[in-house]
DNA sequence: TTTTTGTTTAGAATCGTTCTAAACTACTTG
DNA sequence: CAAGTAGTTTAGAACGATTCTAAACAAAAA
């Protein structure tokens, strides 16, 4: 995903590109994949020189999960991570700091998954691998 | 696992049989398996008319979890879920309210599970099916 | 341009959790 | 079984991540 397509489909779901949202995404997006939370974002933006609040970034990271350029990780950690890879794939935790290290799907084979229970529907298979030092 | 066994494990484990941590205890095994947190089971514990404070709760739940007698579920909710199912299992994890339902192990079958990186040993694998309303 | 409506902001508020240090009590030892 | 000691509990403060508020602002529409 390129900074320029994200701002496309960011105007196509009517959000506004403001000089905050445009700075943002072409931030998250400079890297490859990547798993970024608010305030590491947030420090980013400010070495860069770039004045944003900490609002902004929260609500820009909802934003952009709302839309689908940004994947909310579902793992327990104090803070909670943004995944620039939005593909289906999964996680090694490592425990000992706090981050994760992408797996690609291809890597894990699920054989048989349960159904859900009555009236609900599948979203999300992760699978979380948590690793710590040996 | 019941109530006496985790007290003598509690025991084994040099950890004090005191008043709160018997009720704790007795209240977390009474019922079948189950995912708890703090908040809740301090409620529970006020409703029974047992006097414990919310920061013992959060003490005990993380000693009978050091003890082995609880696991930790890795799920990114705003609070944390403790299980009172210690073996290897997965879960459905419902958007709508929050909540975990066991899968049992066999119901997955996970094939290949990839190598670690360098240093690191895997502590546990975790499948979590998210799932919301229909 | 002017208006409308969405966005940003600083700072307050909230929520789950951990910390503190004083009071307390289970267990140990004489 | 009394006295000592070391682990435990507690209320309340503190903390860190996140959300809320309502006023100032700016992008898009009219």
């Amino acid at each position: 995903m390129i900074a320029d397509k994200a701002l496309k489909i960011l105007k196509i779901n009517k959000l506004r590109l403001t000089k905050q949202r445009i700075s943002l995404v072409s931030n998250i997006f400079k890297f490859g994949n990547r798993h970024i939370n608010a305030d590491s974002l947030h420090n980013e933006m400010t070495d860069n020189g770039v004045k944003v609040s900490l609002a902004t970034v929260y609500n820009t990271l909802h934003d952009l999960t709302k839309v689908g350029l940004l994947r909310h990780v579902k793992v327990n950690s104090n803070q909670n991570y943004f995944d620039t890879n939005i593909d289906a794939h999964h996680h090694f935790y490592d425990e000992s700091n706090n981050s994760l290290i992408d797996i690609s799907k291809e890597k894990i084979n699920i054989k048989d998954i349960p159904l859900p229970p009555e009236n609900k529907k599948i979203s999300e298979v992760e699978v979380i691998i948590s690793i710590k030092n040996k």
